[in-house]
DNA sequence: TATGAATGAGGATTCATTCAT
DNA sequence: CATGAATGAATCCTCATTCAT
């Protein structure tokens, strides 16, 4: 159901998937009407179906999609062999600054998983799952090496990542903050959360050993 | 529309909010018919009218009932003139708590806020932000005092709500940790993300500072 | 689904009945569309959904209450220990004056059962099939006490059934023969068919018989 | 709109013909859409409209082409100056063999009529109406030469013919009883009905007189 | 307070058909 | 001759809500 590979699809399909996009995510799924959608494409209702087999079928490909993406990306942008430390900072700028640039994807992927059906939802969780795993073999194996200090990497995992992902929660693109400024913020909480240095705290803790001393 | 505060309406009136409670959760407010609440009640969708004057009605009672008790509850739960990194901790347990005992009404009270019409919104999101007030002030007097190092209280506010918040999208009662242990983890995430000290990492950061000399 | 004895309904329920038996009667079941019905009963088409469950329902409804209401015309009608030339020329008075006065549910009977769905459609099967026994019946026991010169009572069951109801295919009220004409056709058809003797045709063959001498 | 007598059209169209025809008699003419008619053929439901104007055309189509070959078939069967008993027993075998074989046709030209519009009713009942009475016509004439006891030849046409027909709403290919034993069967009962002599009841009878002597 | 029947709007989906390619 | 995309109307059915009882 997903976009195949290498294929362009035809115009009308793509512009089914940005405009349901965009009113799944402010109206939810159940709200949003095939002729809602429609419209928004400039099309009868009907034209639809030539595309997408149902309604819901638009939704799971933009979930599938969605998450098909996401891991490439990452798969992409991780250094294999990088320290977990670096890596930990590599995820958090990366999840940052690519659910940050889409807001409504990454919307619907959390809020309309209860309105796929049941093969339809284990799909997706199962890539949610492969996704998560990345951050967590990053904390496995930051405790083991001993450069991070945490007790649960599961539950750091899912902790990070809600923190993360919460940017999208009150980011407005044009804000106070850049996207640069977020990353750097976040990569400075969440280092501090496993317990590493980073530059900017560890002169800041020199001093309070100072002090200490 | 919110039921008169300190009365608790009828027994149907009641029945009606727990099992449209449950229902908005599990398949979402536009999701759900009269009927399917009515059924769940036990009576006729008519019925619903003499206790609610619309489904909207319901939706908004649900979140403003929520808002209302969550904000007594934390000034219940609050020591005035506590320091800021002992109040931190104690809106940190009480958060956690708080939520992961209602995970119904902060799901709804997140993903519902849209399907609310502009008056009740607005009313809901003024009692969110007073609620956030809370921790960014928290926050920024602990910034002032120097007890936490953190650049920008606001973000921080979000992102450690968000933070807390996530435990709500992984906790299942029964589970491997109990609420205590997960209140612990998090104490110690959020401490360390603002920066300051708790009596478990500090003695692993003396050992680091010994290993350092 | 079918009306339970005893009990009288509300009016539009009566009302969707008859009109609904008259649409699907004269333009097919599936060429019928709720708002046809409703707007014959004059009513909107949700007002439908009051009284039945789909339009399936309707169908099944009028099916089963005429095949309920013919068997049990029938065992009123009949005289049990009449010997079978007399019960063959009951059942066919019975069958046709049955059937011509109720030409929309005997074409229906026959026509949407394939609209049945599996279950209901069963249902229906059955019912035709304890009615057809009883001619089957009638036949058997006519052949075995030699009142009868028929070769295979099933067969011939079915084929004065075809005869019989086929009346509706061509009678029109007000026509040139009336019921009872139609009945004595009918009478003579079936009885010379398995080959027993009427008054009519007695005297007809004697005089035969005394030309042959 | 009717295929051009002695033109089989192009392959497309046999096949658009053969499968709607199975599909019109197994789930009436209106529960058929052009789409599943293409499916069936393998093509896609445009294509359709290259072979046929119009879904009514394609049903007009069968059922004109299904009367013209019936008729012309019994023009073909028929011996002209045949006595009337001997060409009822002819019509009957020929009627059963004919429509045993075409079990769809003959359904969809009972069923589908009230789909054909008007100018295409009319022309089918024309069609059906010139059939019919070869039947009557040897009935008829039966009747003035006194072979046939029978009081009224329109009826008794319509009485037969249903009865043979109701052939097809029992018989199944394979069954207990082959063609030609059902012709045998068949032909009895109609003899026996218009009130002639078979070499079958004849002796029966015969016996029956001597009893009675 | 609860019901059952009603409404009018709208839900997703399918329909027969057209047309440019 | 066939296709894929489009249309506008129609499909069955459900919706939130009202109202007399």
């Amino acid at each position: 159901m997903a976009r195949p590979v290498g294929t362009k699809g035809s115009e009308t399909a793509e512009k089914v998937r940005k405009n349901a996009l965009r009113l799944f995510a402010s109206h939810g799924y159940a709200a949003v009407s095939m002729r809602m959608i429609a419209d928004a494409v400039g099309v009868q209702a009907a034209a639809l179906y030539n595309h997408f087999p149902t309604k819901q079928g638009i939704l799971y490909d933009l979930l599938l999609v969605h998450m098909e993406d996401l891991i490439s990306a990452w798969e992409h942008e991780r250094l294999s062999g990088e320290p977990p430390d670096a890596a930990l900072l590599r995820f958090t700028r990366f999840h940052i600054r690519y659910h940050i640039d889409r807001p409504d994807e990454v919307f619907i992927s959390y809020m309309e998983l209860r309105n796929l059906e049941q093969q339809n939802f284990e799909t997706i969780e199962r890539l949610r799952g492969q996704y998560e795993a990345y951050l967590r073999d990053i904390l496995s194996s930051g405790q083991q090496t001993g450069s991070f200090s945490i007790s649960d990497p599961p539950v750091t995992c899912m902790a990070i990542i809600s923190m993360l992902t919460g940017v999208n929660t009150w980011y407005r693109s044009g804000g106070r903050l850049d996207v640069a400024e977020i990353e750097r913020i976040y990569e400075e909480l969440v280092s501090r959360s496993v317990g590493i240095e980073t530059n900017a705290n560890r002169s800041e803790k020199m001093l309070k050993i100072r002090d200490l001393a």
